[in-house]
RNA sequence: GGCGACGUGGCAGAGUGGCUUACGCAACGGCCUGCAAAGCCGUCUACCCGGGUUCGAUUCCCGGCGUCGCCUCCA
């Protein structure tokens, strides 16, 4: 079975199912107040990847993951450009889902919305308010995080370690606050914001409060899995399970988190750095499977430097197994080989050891392609286990062949008989013309194929 | 200041107490080819520094240096 590193334990353990055959996932997902970056394109592929690879291993998997659409950095857009928030988030949304499209992120099973959930958020925050959870203040209502026991978990602090080593950091409206990590449940609204009622005023909630309600609402108490980035590791994610704990509900089993995607410097993307990179900018300037690939050849927990190189690089990859896809078309079908299919499985089983599981792919396709040159039955079930892995982990190999136009067909037809003539010269200036024209030309003995 | 991660060959990036020292990309040589392409074979350069444990450490421990992250909105 499968085993992950898990935040909680600081360990790699196995992926206990609450459900045999079935596993219950919550990713936090994006607030849309803006296009999607590398970073949430890392953190989508990642669970992408492992989504499907549970899938291909027979489980039933259940994925839930939310959108933000309401909060602080909405509306002051929304502020800023005097438009409906709405407009903002709705639009948002839609390029959000044409990004994770153009990056082959299959759709989560569920998608809950933030503002769908506020009557059930208010209900939470009632009860934690009821048993001295949480307090009021002049501008909203707080978490008391020290009425959690075991808070600073996933952080890996005590409480009292943070405060001590908070340094000359300035805490947010602290006056009021009983502890500085203590965290706002809901925000009463200004005047022309965007408010639902609540027992304490007309406010909106706190960002911290949708991902429980969903996850405990749409997976249950004790789902599998929560996964995210790891700068959701602390606050979001703390605080998250804070409120949980808090009720006295079990929370997610399993913690997982994916590393960051980090500039040519090596440090983080940010927002606040300013040194973000559209996602959608990516796909439309490179094969948009580069990405994947990058990653799938990375630990999910490493650092990832998506620099031109790395995507060169990539793009390159990519090549050899388009390459490898086109003259496997050829092979006559056969089931995937046992041997490879069982190093794959144990590789990824491993904390998802995707590098070495693209090893396999690649040492695979090497002794695929002897075995094609040779002419061996063995080709097919090796030919079959590349293929299945790379559709294992939602990496489409192309085989250029479908979309050659007829006319391009003939010129490789021509290309042969010229051959055949040994007329080299004109043999040389068809292939000429037709790389001109971006095609990659193959003579074999078998004739000439060409692809994109 | 507190907590954590990391430092590997030309690039990128896994992994391991000793084994053919991953895989990919690049470079170079060869085979194949009319020539190319694709493919195959081979070559090249490693484990930050100083101690320790050990028969043996890149891998474990301690110290140092360096890089990065979290502690505040962030995938």
């Amino acid at each position: 079975m499968l085993h992950l590193y898990d935040t909680a334990t600081r360990s790699v353990r196995e992926l206990a199912l609450r459900e045999p055959g079935k596993v219950s996932i919550y990713l936090c997902g994006p607030t849309v107040y803006g296009p999607a970056h590398l970073g949430h394109g890392r953190a989508t592929l990642s669970y992408d990847i492992l989504r499907r690879y549970l899938e291909w291993i027979g489980l039933e998997v259940r994925l839930a993951s939310n959108i933000t659409d309401i909060d602080d950095h909405i509306i002051n857009r929304a502020q800023r450009e005097d438009r409906p928030w709405q407009d903002i988030t709705t639009k948002c949304e839609a390029m959000w889902f044409q990004a994770m499209d153009g990056i082959g992120v299959q759709r989560p099973t569920d998608i809950p919305h933030a503002t769908e959930y506020v009557e059930e958020m208010v209900e939470m925050i009632g009860q934690l308010v009821d048993q001295d959870s949480a307090y009021l203040t002049d501008d909203g209502v707080y978490m008391d995080v020290e009425s959690v026991d075991d808070y600073g978990l996933l952080a890996f602090q005590t409480l009292d370690d943070m405060r001590a080593g908070g340094g000359d950091r300035e805490v947010f409206g602290a006056e009021q606050k009983r502890h500085p990590a203590d965290f706002v449940l809901w925000k009463f609204s200004k005047p022309d914001e965007p408010a639902w009622p609540s027992p304490w005023g007309d406010g909106r909630p706190g960002w911290h409060s949708e991902c429980v309600v969903m996850s405990l609402d749409l997976l249950g108490e004790g789902f599998d899995l929560h996964c995210g980035g790891q700068d959701l590791r602390f606050p979001h994610h703390e605080n998250e399970r804070a409120q949980a704990v808090a009720l006295g509900k079990t929370f997610a089993n399993h913690w997982m988190h994916n590393g960051f995607v980090v500039d040519a410097e090596g440090e983080k993307m940010s927002k606040s750095i300013g040194n973000v990179s559209n996602l959608l900018d990516l796909i439309e300037h490179y094969d948009p499977r580069a990405y994947r690939i990058v990653l799938l050849q990375s630990h999910y927990r490493s650092p990832v430097r998506l620099g031109q190189a790395a995507i060169d690089q990539a793009v390159a990859s990519l090549a050899g197994l388009d390459a490898f896809a086109a003259r496997a078309a050829n092979v006559p079908a056969a089931e995937s080989d046992p041997g490879v299919r069982e190093q794959f499985r144990a590789a990824m089983e491993n904390d998802l050891d995707t590098p070495k599981a693209m090893s396999i792919v690649f040492d695979t396709v090497r002794a695929a392609n002897t075995a094609i040159d040779a002419g061996s039955d063995e080709a097919g079930p090796l030919v079959a286990a590349v293929l299945e892995i790379c559709g294992a982990v939602g990496l489409d190999l192309s085989t250029g062949a479908d979309d050659v136009p007829d006319d391009v067909s003939a010129q490789a037809a021509a290309l042969d008989r010229a051959r055949a003539d040994k007329d080299y010269a004109a043999a040389d200036a068809i292939r000429a013309a037709l790389q001109a024209d971006g095609w990659t030309v193959e003579t074999t003995a078998d004739g000439t194929t060409v692809r994109r």
